[in-house]
Parts: structure tokens; C-alpha cells; sequence
DNA sequence: AGAATTAATGACTGGATAGTCAGTCAGCGA
DNA sequence: TCGCTGACTGACTATCCAGTCATTAATTCT
């Protein structure tokens, strides 16, 4: 209950002043909470409880809940996809490799950042909130499809993939990814993976990029 | 606005009384605003007018709000994996025709239930109603995971397939179904698969018998 | 036809909550 | 030490909506 929202526990005193804390307080605070109930489940007076302030601190940082959801959203992402992009660009192995490490990476974004629990989130309102799901597609999806796009090129172009359709590629590639953090962030039993992560995302390149049939055998 | 829940308009009068369909057609209704909406933003009298009766009514069939989120988890999905138990316990074909078979009528169910909209459904309020989720998972998730264990085991066991993790081969078969029939449900520009879906299960079946390398190499 | 039955209605209520604002008090400078 | 500033508070309001029920009318029975 008397949870306190994020890391560094300063002053404590039981009305603290600290206008530089407060907003990535609350965005933590209301991360959690959109994310464990949706949008209009999630009580204002909740989120403000869990940053450790009351709910009229939380109008003076944010106009409406809705410009808080907004602020959750767009706060937490785009600095994981410029790092990426920048590992990406530096990156010499082969496409194999870049793949491998590019999952690896978007995994610790999940963990590190709450990513995918944001994935979530966006799935369940992307109906309610239009403008906010156009944003995620713009900044996360299309440069996160982009830069798998390249490495698949690129190993295509030097004949270390097999020439397969890259766009409906990126998805089977991705899919298991996004369908590992959604789980982990969604408490359904039986669902989600039974093994530790790192695993299963080595399983997961194993069947991409070697396939299921035992070599020789084709599909009718 | 005007929209008629479901199929079969009979008497069609201002205030008809057809107590038989009423049930279908408030599921329906409530199937689609819940997806689209989530279950905290949909509003019982929209349910009620898009089945084209009042609130009131509504109430003579479902107890609370909760109920009918209930009657909309458990009404739509079992007799569909029924059937495909049906299916694949009648299919002779090797395993790769079984996969083949079995994501095809995944998909097929989709569209006419609507099946994947309850995904969503799930996905995004599985925090907010445990008891619903977890039958989804005992109903609906678990035999799924059953029927395609069946099938890799079978195969691996003849020899057809490699012998990978089976457990989390369910999972990277199973998630760009899932993300497919999501992203169809959730109006998400620039997600989603841009070709049609028949051709995107054929892509993903594709590569997951085959692999993405040239024969020869291996990731380090 | 008239009575009885019951599906359907929609105005109403009670509880909950997004958003407000007059007041309080922590911290700082004089 | 004192008084000022503004970050913070929480009671308050206006609204919204799940759930109710007295009333209306479609259908069936006699």
C-alpha cells in the first residue's frame, strides 16, 4: 500500500517540497496502475497515493488524466529506441548475430523500463486513445520494424538468409517478442513462457533461423 | 449508430418481445464494445441500444455488468475448440500438414467468432478479472497448447521434425497467430500484417519448417 | 373481447470519481 | 526569528453511470 513510487527517497518529511521529483513520480506511479487495469479502471487518487502525494499535486504537473496518459506514454520510450538504433548502426557481426542481440537488447528494455508492460497498455486502449496509438506506431513501431527490415536485408543481400517475404518476416520475428513481454506483464496463469526468458528467446532464434523440419523434408 | 446486433431481424417492431434471441444478441453487442472499449469504458446503455433494447431489458438477462462480461468469455469460445480437437483428432496428414490445418482453422475461427477480439479482451483485462482469465486459460489457452504439443511431439517423435524445446516451440508457433488476430481487432495503423492472412500463416509456416539461413550455416 | 401474463421501457437513485480551489505549511532569505 | 512564497493538501462539486422499479404494451389464455 504505502508503496513509494520510484528509487531515490530524499527529504521524506510528511509534506516535502520536491518539484523536480514529483513528475517521474507520478509517471511510474501511473505507468503500474494503467498498466495493471487499463486507463479508466485506474483511479486518479490511486495514482497520486502511490507517487506518495495527494491527488490536487497531481493537477498541478498534469492538465487531465488523459494528458497524464499521454505523458506515461510518450516519457517512457523513446530514448530505448535511439540507444538501439545507435547499437544497431555499430554493430559488424553477421545478421544472425545482430538479430540475436537485437531481442537480447529489446528484453532488457522490457525489464529495465517497463516496456512492455507500455505494450500492453497500448494494445488494450489503441481504440480509446487514437492520437496516443499513432504516436507509439510512429516512434516505436515503425523504427523497431525498421531496423529489423535492415539486418534481414542485409543478410539476405549477402546470401545468409534464404530470400523470404521480409515484411510478414518481421512480424513472425517479433511476435513471439512482443507476446513474451505482454505476458510477463499480464498475470494470466498457464500463459507465458515456463522457462526463464534468455532461453526462451535463444529457442526462438534457434527455430528461426534453423527451422523445424529435419533437413531434407519439404511442406506439400 | 443504428447498427442491429446480430443476423436474423424478425419482427423488427418497436418494442417486439422475442425473450429467445435477446441473450445472442446482447452478447454480440456487448462482444464488440468491450473489445473495442475495454470493460470499464463501455456503458451498458451503448450494449443495450446497439442490441436494440433498452437498459432496462438488459438487465432481465444478465445479472450485473460483471455477468455479462462473464457470459461474453464463456459463450463464445468452447464449442470452437471443440471442434478443433474434432479436426485434429480425425487428421491423418503429417505434422506439418496438421500445423498447417490447425493455425488455418485458428484463423478461420477468428473471423466468424470473433474469437481473436476476445484475445484482446483477455489480454487487456486479465489483471482486472482473475476468475475470467483463468478459465480462459484452464478452456481455452491450455487446450490449444495441448493440440499443438500433440502435434510436435508426434512429429518429433516420427522423425519429421527436429527435436527442439517443445514447450516453448507452442509459444513461437502460437504468438504471431496471436498477434495477427489482435492487430486485426485493435485499429492500430501500421502494426498489423500488410498482406492478407492466409498468405501471412503461409509465410510464418514458411519459415518455421524451413529457417531463415542457407543451409550450412549456424549461429555461433 | 376481456383478463392475465410477462417482455420491455426509461426515468430515477445512489455511489463513485474527475477535476477545483481556498487554505496550509515547509523551506528559504532577511 | 520572522515572514513570505509556492508546493502541497483534501474537502467539495458536477457529472457520469450501474443498477432499480413502477409503468406500458405485446402476447396468450379463457
Amino acid at each position: 500500500m504505502t508503496d513509494e513510487g520510484s528509487g531515490t527517497a530524499l527529504p521524506a518529511g510528511k509534506r516535502a517540497r520536491r518539484k523536480e521529483a514529483r513528475p517521474a513520480e507520478l509517471l511510474a506511479a501511473a505507468l503500474v496502475l494503467f498498466t495493471e487495469k487499463g486507463f479508466a479502471a485506474t483511479r486518479l487518487d490511486e495514482v497520486a497515493a502511490r507517487a506518495g502525494v495527494s491527488k490536487g499535486t497531481l493537477y498541478l504537473y498534469f492538465d487531465s488524466k488523459e494528458a497524464l496518459f499521454n505523458a506515461v506514454v510518450r516519457g517512457i520510450v523513446l530514448p530505448s529506441v535511439d540507444k538501439a538504433e545507435a547499437m544497431l548502426a555499430s554493430h559488424a557481426g553477421s545478421a544472425a548475430q545482430q538479430l540475436k542481440d537485437i531481442l537480447i537488447y529489446w528484453w532488457h528494455c522490457n525489464s529495465d523500463l517497463r516496456l512492455g508492460a507500455l505494450h500492453k497498455l497500448i494494445i488494450a486502449e489503441a481504440g480509446n486513445f487514437p492520437e496516443v496509438a499513432s504516436y507509439f506506431s510512429e516512434n516505436i513501431v515503425l523504427r523497431g520494424r525498421q531496423m529489423i527490415r535492415r539486418v534481414l536485408e542485409g543478410g539476405i543481400a549477402r546470401g545468409e538468409f534464404r530470400p523470404v517475404a521480409v515484411e510478414a518476416a518481421i512480424e513472425v520475428i517479433m511476435a513471439p517478442m512482443l507476446m513474451l513481454v505482454v505476458w510477463n506483464n499480464a498475470p494470466l496463469r498457464a500463459c507465458g513462457s515456463h522457462c526463464p526468458p534468455e532461453q526462451y528467446i535463444s529457442i526462438h532464434l534457434d527455430m528461426l533461423l534453423n527451422g523445424l523440419l529435419q533437413t531434407g523434408t519439404t511442406l506439400s
